[in-house]
DNA sequence: TAAAACCCTTATCTTTTGTTAACGTTTAAT
DNA sequence: ATTAAACGTTAACAAAAGATAAGGGTTTTA
């Protein structure tokens, strides 16, 4: 994955019209954040991270889409998707600066403003930056800390046609985006399953 | 739930030591924190929180367990447990200030000591505390979504034989202060498929 | 201490999912 | 433009899980 140092005027405002869902910075404030933003737009196919790396940047999607996958048996096990306007990075490798196992890869060109682990941590002891960029973290943590409440809840509770009738209802719009043998694997089942789901919850109008 | 403002000084320094996992307080910020905690013992089969209600505080099991569970046409199906020094909270219903859909309820008489959510957000505020304060939301949230991740990858890319071989591993001490059907949940299965992965996984020795 | 509630296992039957392979279609690569 | 790769569906069979019920053991509790 490629970094150059300068942002686009047009990544930064993307950006920080992105996080302002979290905190606003006022314009002494931003311009001190600028200098530790870098950028990178990925090929369709290139990969943000990889298994057995250290995963050393934190992205803010601008244009493009993402999936997460693992290997299992030599098969990609998809995971999860990220869109435009969403935060990806290997979470777990990113926060403890470990070797991680996930593969996060551009469904199609993607165009992101990037945080490495570094920048993030001088900006969180910066003293302009520092208790807005906590902020910013917790904020951050906290909001995908519920989405995968939400998501460990669907596992327990329900069925996986159920679970892909929900995903209809309240994601319709990523069905089209994705391959179906990916949201299989985001479903936890088969591609032959899911086929078979789709089958039988048919409406035959 | 009875919450009295008193918090002993066992369960202050069980709790400033828990909490020295994520952030250090120097004794004149400790006394500070010391006005917003407070503390509450839940008897065994009472409830942390409940189904509909907004989640009012994060506690800290100084002693006991709890286990998390939802109704699903009218079956408690328990979907998480927690235990001695960990922190405790229907997290989606706290952080967001809404009504939840899980019950948090004690497995034995657990004793906690307690953040209100009003309590933390004067503490994100408070002068002397805010950075560490944020610092410390930002630092448990992260480790809760390490966790979430993990769990979600293990829906994603293990069968329900796998999940329980692995939770024998890392957590076997668990299985023994659970009754199997609660596990059986946890794992995404019936407790009759868990007793039968039980019985074919057995080694006979 | 007796009754009730709870828990785990086992059996039977049904439903669903996994596996593998084939087929036609679409998409991508050379 | 042609070939190759990828994708979704379907079929057939095996494996696993869900549902229900019964039995025996334990723990609660009244």
């Amino acid at each position: 994955m490629k970094c150059h140092q300068s942002v686009s005027v047009n990544e930064l405002k993307a950006f920080r019209h992105g996080i302002a869902a979290y905190v606003n910075f006022n314009d002494e404030e931003w311009d001190a954040v600028i200098p530790f933003l870098s950028s990178s737009t990925i090929k369709k196919k290139d990969h943000f991270a990889v298994n057995g790396e250290v995963c050393e940047h934190i992205g803010f999607i601008v244009e493009g889409s993402v999936r997460f996958y693992h290997l299992k048996d030599g098969a990609e096990i998809t995971g999860y998707f990220c869109f435009e306007n969403e935060f990806v990075s290997a979470y777990k490798s990113y926060l403890t600066q470990q070797p991680g196992i996930t593969y996060i890869q551009a469904l199609e060109e993607t165009q992101l403003v990037l945080i490495s682990y570094h920048n993030m941590q001088l900006m969180l002891k910066h003293p302009l930056l520092g208790y807005k960029m906590e902020r910013f973290g917790r904020l951050v943590a906290e909001h995908y800390l519920c989405c995968y409440e939400d998501r460990v809840t669907s596992f327990i509770l329900q069925t996986p046609e159920e679970r892909y009738l929900q995903m209809l209802e309240t994601n319709g719009a990523v069905l089209l985006r994705i391959p179906q043998h990916y949201v299989a694997n985001f479903l936890g089942i088969t591609p032959v399953s899911l086929s078979r789901i789709r089958r039988r919850t048919l409406v035959h109008s």
